[in-house]
Order: structure tokens, then sequence, then C-alpha cells
RNA sequence: GAGCGAUUAGCUCAGCUGGUAGAGCGCUACAUUGACAUUGUAGAGGUCACAGGUUCAAGUCCUGUAUCGCUCACCA
């Protein structure tokens, strides 16, 4: 009941309620079908020849619920991916989840053997198999529900998983082929071994944590050593030192000698090294080589025995002869007492910090062991097939490595922010073979079949008497094939000619080896296309005080409780503005409302301008003033600056920009100064205005709806039918400026 | 140890290809019940980490120094 403005519709009478409208107008645009391209089409929206404009969500694991940096995700994706729709482009989101193959098990492991004191061994593969499914179902439907809150606006209608018989098949397929070609090869060689979760772990996966430790100064014939770790060194008979440390020119290379050691005499072998160090400590080491990686390459060099110390769990084995058996934690003691004994500890540091390898998937300390393992070749060159990476033809010879600098390095790819380039050559240029195969059961088997001693790869069984490989592989192995998996690879479907390469791919810094370069090494390698032309990276949401959100900090910001308190809308600005990609993003509570507050004054700018244009006879042809003019080209001027920041990637800079010109140009300025005109007498001033204001608002919704979906929409519902060019703003034209 | 980044108003940060400093929040004063569960106007506050250099001109480019942060690395 508003006697005096009866113009205005009911909606507007309050301030903006996010609660009120957001799942309503969520519900109207699914069923509108606009977030499949094939609708648009259909209804004219985009036309059939369009560019196309593809974005494959990188999936969020099934481990739990979304935090702050998927919202940061979700929006600065959905911005993209409205933005290109309004400019009429066949515009692809593609939803999905990820298993994340050890993390899940680990997490569904814990919960089990928390609530039922159940261990792994105690279940069997079948029944955890069974409850992981139904735990990743559950989560798969919060993630989702949560995805929808935030207004992502993602084709449903292809949602993929990383398991599903799709993905699955893709697996099995990329697996065969790279095995074919020699790309994986089955091979002993030193990997990082979890003895906690019993399974190999990739080297990006280990997370290296600082801890003091005792660090010991042994005899050891005529040397000194060092160690941090006495348990591993019973099979110590190698003594390695530089090729040109004088101190040690008496003694040749392969020359034998005889030293006592923890269980008696022993014969050492003297190796000349470059890996030993003369300024470290004596600048002489034993080595260890079935437990440490470096050891291990300087036991490949000069073909040396590598004789394991320790087993699977842990344990001690018989060459540690009254020790076997025992746990090398609790060893350590009863060893050092041992050898103090017998007069072989020379000194010990107690002070000595170093960094131990952990398995940051929810493992424990990471104890390197030589395994049988499955391992992609990332230095073996091969013959290209049909190529469309820049500076690679069809046949020449590359490695996987190759392919991976030069994807980027000819600008297949473009990393946002540039400086990143730099980090992933550095990154490639370390990178060794990668160990796709994992010891746990929740994941892609491998294609691989045994019958003593002989391997088959193949996808189906080669029949009675092969036995699968027990083992499945990396979660990043099907990770990698993301792009090209979800558009319906290996098979050449409409949807992989059309959107592959996709457009963009927007992930965190933090996942850039993972990741990131990982799809570039499978996806050209198979397609001969990058899986993306653009790399947008995002950082780190943090709190107010530049601290990483964490439980036991208790300053995590859950993304539904801000969407409950201000709006999806608030929210999403609240993650965009102030948010250069690569830089992490300070994020609080006030943030978030002093975005609300905007939200709502664009409610009341449309309100304000809605019912002062209620009686306009938009038939008329209006004869601007020079004001008028130069109102609307102020407004051109903006729509030119948001639009070329969102084709740079800089949405943080068209974010504010469109706040800053609604809010302190069209309301302070603007507005305020039509009142008097709009009440005035002359009635073709008056008129002038009103286009002047139509203008504003119709095209201060489309500017801001990628950014603002929610209440963008709820105010174009309520335009009257005449001054809009689609009943649904989704996909209204985007302006010209 | 190597690489990368940061250092600009009390706080959080913008400032793209060089031309004598900007936003948000906070603070101060005034105005306003208006389209606005408020908002508007005005204002205070910075030798742009430090030292050199290039230039007619440098937060902006170059070199070094300091502090902080991130990533990588096999330091026994």
């Amino acid at each position: 009941m508003n006697e005096e403005k009866p113009n205005v519709p009911e909606v507007f009478l309050t301030p903006y309620d996010p609660q009120q409208h957001e799942d309503k107008l969520y519900e109207l645009w699914e069923k509108s079908g606009y977030f499949n391209p094939d609708q648009c089409v259909e209804n004219g929206i985009a036309d059939p020849e369009a560019e196309p404009f593809s974005i494959v969500l990188p999936p969020p694991n099934v481990t739990g619920t979304l935090h702050m940096g998927h919202a940061a995700m979700l929006a600065i994706e959905d911005i993209l991916v409205r933005y290109h729709r309004m400019k009429g482009k066949r515009t692809l989101w593609i939803p999905g989840t990820d298993s994340a193959a050890l993390a899940t098990q680990s997490k569904v492991e814990g919960i089990m053997y928390k609530e039922e004191k159940k261990r792994r061994d105690e279940i069997g593969r079948e029944e955890l198999l069974k409850r992981i499914d139904i735990f990743t179902e559950e989560s798969k439907a919060t993630i989702i529900s949560q995805t929808k809150k935030m207004g992502s606006s993602m084709d449903w209608s292809r949602y993929a998983f990383t398991l599903d018989e799709t993905r699955y098949k893709a697996v099995m397929e990329a697996f065969v082929r790279m095995y074919n070609q020699g790309l994986i090869y089955r091979g002993a060689r030193i990997v990082n071994w979890d003895p906690a979760m019993q399974t190999t772990v990739s080297d990006d996966e280990v997370e290296y944590v600082e801890q003091a430790d005792p660090f010991y100064y042994f005899k050891y014939g005529p040397f000194t050593i060092g160690t941090v770790r006495p348990e591993t060194k019973f099979g110590d008979k190698y003594v390695v030192m530089h090729p040109d440390d004088k101190r040690y020119a008496e003694y040749k290379h392969g020359q034998q000698i005889e030293v006592e050691w923890i269980n008696g005499p022993i014969t050492a072998t003297i190796i000349k090294d470059e890996a030993a160090d003369p300024e470290m400590g004596t600048g002489v080491m034993t080595i260890t080589p079935a437990h440490s990686l470096v050891d291990f390459e300087i036991a490949e060099r000069h073909n040396l025995d590598r004789e394991r110390v320790i087993d699977e769990r842990g344990l001690l084995l018989d060459i540690a002869g009254e020790f076997a058996g025992q746990h090398i934690k609790k060893a350590r003691a009863a060893i050092i007492a041992k050898m103090t004994e017998k007069g072989l500890v020379e000194k010990i540091d107690d002070k000595y910090v170093h960094n131990i390898a952990t398995n940051s998937r929810g493992g424990g300390t990471i104890e390197p062991q030589i395994k049988e393992q499955w391992f992609i070749d990332v230095n073996k060159e091969f013959a290209m097939g049909p190529s469309e990476v820049p500076g690679v033809k069809e046949g020449d010879t590359v490695t996987l490595k190759q392919l991976m600098i030069k994807s980027v390095e000819n600008a297949g790819i473009t990393i946002f922010p540039e400086r990143f380039e730099r980090v992933y050559y550095n990154w490639i240029n370390n990178l060794h073979d990668w160990c796709i195969s994992r010891q746990i059961w929740y994941g892609h088997r491998i294609p691989a079949w045994f019958n003593n001693g002989e391997i088959k790869v193949q996808t189906d069984s080669p029949g009675a008497g092969w036995t699968q490989d027990p083992d499945t592989l990396d979660t990043w192995f099907s990770s990698g094939l993301w792009t090209m998996s979800t558009l319906g690879w290996p098979e050449q479907t409409e949807d992989f000619k059309t959107y592959h390469p996709t457009s963009v791919i927007e992930t965190g810094y933090d996942i850039l080896f993972f990741w990131v370069a990982r799809m570039i090494l499978m996806t050209t390698y198979f397609t001969g296309q990058v899986p993306f032309k653009n790399v947008y990276l995002h950082g780190l949401v943090r709190d107010d005080k530049g601290r990483k959100m964490s439980k036991s900090l208790g300053n995590i910001i859950d993304p539904l409780d801000m969407i409950g308190k201000y709006g999806a809308d608030a929210t999403r600005l609240s993650l965009i503005v102030g948010a250069a990609p690569g830089n992490d993003m300070p994020l609080n509570e006030d943030k978030i409302r002093g975005y609300k507050k905007f939200a709502n004054k664009v409610w009341n700018v449309s309100r304000f301008v809605i019912t002062n244009i209620s009686d306009a006879d938009w038939a008329q042809t209006p004869k601007f003033s020079d004001r008028d003019e130069e109102i609307l080209s102020e407004l051109r001027a903006t729509v030119a600056e948001v639009s070329n920041d969102i084709e740079k990637f800089s949405l943080y800079l068209a974010a504010d920009k469109a706040y800053h010109y609604i809010w302190h140009n069209l309301a302070d300025q603007v507005l305020e100064e039509s009142k008097p005109i709009i009440n005035g007498d002359d009635s073709e001033a008056k008129l002038a205005r009103q286009f002047v204001l139509k203008e504003c608002l119709v095209t201060s919704l489309k500017l801001l709806h990628p950014f603002m979906p929610f209440i963008t929409e709820t105010i174009w519902q309520e335009l009257p039918k005449a001054i809009k060019d689609q009943d649904i703003l989704m996909v209204a034209k985007w302006p010209e400026s």
C-alpha cells in the first residue's frame, strides 16, 4: 500500500534482502536452460557459428565442503562465463568433482578407525570402497548445492566425476597408449614411501617439515661421518668423497678398506663422486642407496649394491643383526648405546635442525624405499603426432618435458600473472620421472595384468590365470586428462571438437605443478593441442591479518555463512575486488558487509530510476542536452574500461570500476542532478533525461551482472518489458561502448 | 642454498607501457528522512623501505642494501 508511488513494484519497498531472491533466481536460470550453450543456440541467444568460450571447473575434492578459496574460484570463473555468454559466444562451463584418491581414502579410513576401531586390513577392499562411495556421494551433493548458492552458471547436464564411466575409459585408454609408446614403464626405483598409509607418494605431495634431531658423528675406519639416521647405517659399505678433495687424495676410487662397524667388521669401498660436498662436515659420507634419494643416484652412477635395511612398515631387516624386527623409531637409542660402547660415537650435536619429509595427504613420515612401480618417462624422445602446439610439427622428435616448455614458451598458453611462467619452467627443469602407481584401493585401477612374471597392459583381462595389478593410479594422472575427458575424449565428440582447447583454466597458484603442468603434459601428448589458452592463477584467501585460514587458528570464514548474512553477490564481490591474480587476498567480514551496502545502493538506484521513468513515452525521440550527452559518454567509457579489464583478466579492476561508476558517478551525481529536471516544467528536458536514466540503469545492470548476478537479475525481472532486450538478464546483450 | 614476490595514508591494498600521489575501511566537521535499516559534502593524514644511477621528469626503469613472505632444493 503506497498511495504516493503507485509505479514502484512492491518488491522495492524494503531494503534488498538477498535471502528472499537468490534461490528463486537460480531456479529461474536453471529452468531457462541457458547454462547449456546448445539451448542458447537453439533460442537465438548465441549464433550457431559463434566463437566458443569454455572453462572446465577445477573439480573440488570430495573430501569435504567448499571453503573461501573455492568461493573465489567460482566467482572468478562465473564472471568470465557470464561476460562471454552476454557477448554472444557459445559459452560452456563444465562442473565436476574429484575423487582425490589418496586424500579421500585417508579421510574415510580415519573416520572408520575413530568410530569403529577398524584398520584397513580388517575392513577389506570391497567394504572400504563401499564406505568411500557413500561418503563421496554425500560430499558431492553438499558441494553441488554450495556451488549453486554462489550463483555459478554451470551446465549441470555435462557434470563429470573423475571416477565415472566416461572418465574411467579415458584413463584406461591413456595408460595403454602411453605404455605402448614406451612413455610409461615399470621399474624398480627409489620412491617416497609412506609407512603409515602403506603407499607411494609423488614428489609434489611430499611436504618438508622442520625438526630438530641429534646429529651423530661416527668413527668409520679412518673417517668421520655424520648422520641423523643411525638406524639406516647398517648396510653402509660405501664411503664417498669428492674427487678433488685433497685431504683424501691418498684414497683411490674403488679401493677397499676394513672398518669396524656396528655389528662387526665390514669391507668398505671408496667411491669418488662429486655429490660429496667438501665443505660439508668432514667431506666424507657413507651412503644408504635403498633409503635415500641422493644415495640412490650415487649408487646408480657407480652401479653399487642397494641393500634394504628397513621394510615397508618401518621395521629393521636381518641386516640389522640383533636389532632386526625392531621399529626404526624405537631402535635408534639402542643402536647409539651399542655404538657408544664400541667407541664409534665421536660426538653428538643436539641442536641440529633439518627438514623431514612427510606425506601432505594425511599420512606419516616418508621413508624412501626402492620399489617396483609404474613411471611416466618425461625425458624419453618420441615422434610427435598431429600437432597444434606452436613450434612443434608432426613428426618432430620431442620429449614430454619439451612439450610442456614449448606450449608456454611459444605462447600457446599464457599464464596470468606472467611471473609464474618462470616458476613453471624452473619446475619442469627439475622434474624427475613421475611415479604414477599408488598402493591404495580407491582410484583408477591400473590396466596391467600379471601372470608368472609376465606383464600385459590392456584394458580387459587377457584371460584365466592373469591377475590385475592391485595398485591404483595417482589421482593427478586422471586429473591431467580433465579438459579432454570432460569433453568426451578419447571419442571425437562434437563437444571435444567445439570446446577444446578450452579458453581458460582458473585455479590457485599452489596447484600449478600438481595439476596445470600435468594437464599440459597429458593433453599436448595425446591431442597435439594445449588444454587451455590461458591460465589464471588466483591467490590464497587469507584473514585480515594475512594469516592462512585454518581450523587451529579458528579464523575460517565459511562461504555459506557469509552468503546467509550478506548475500552471494556481496560475498563474490569481496573476493574479487583487490584480488589481483597470483596475489593472496585478505578477507574480513567488514569487506563483505561493505559490498552488501553496495547491493542496497544498486537496489535504491534502481528504485529511483524505475519510479522516475514510469511515465516516459519511449516512442518519442529525445533531444539530448550537452550534459545528457556527457552522461551517456561517461557511461560508454565505463563500459569500455570494464570490458577491456575483463578481457585482460583484470577482474579486480573491472569490478572496482563498475562499483565506482555506479556509486559515485551515477548515484551521487547523475541521480542528484536529475531530480529537478524530472520534477521541472521542461517536458522535453525531462523526457531526454528519462531516456538517459533508463540507459544508465539498463547498462549498469548489464555491467554489474557478471559480478553480482542475483541482485541485477532480480531488478531486471521488475523492469518494464519495453526497455529490455531479453526477459532474462543473464542472456541479455553486453552493452556496446 | 637457489628462485620469485612484497615494502605507498592508522589498517587492507590500487597505481597498466615513467610526467609532481589514489580507493575502501577507520577518523574529524557539517548537512540530510531523502531513491538509500542511512546517505551526502568537506577535511585531516604519505620525504611512495634505504642508498646510488638513467632521464627535462621516477612509487613507476636500472644497480645495490635492509626487512618480511612464498616456492623450490638430495645438504650427508
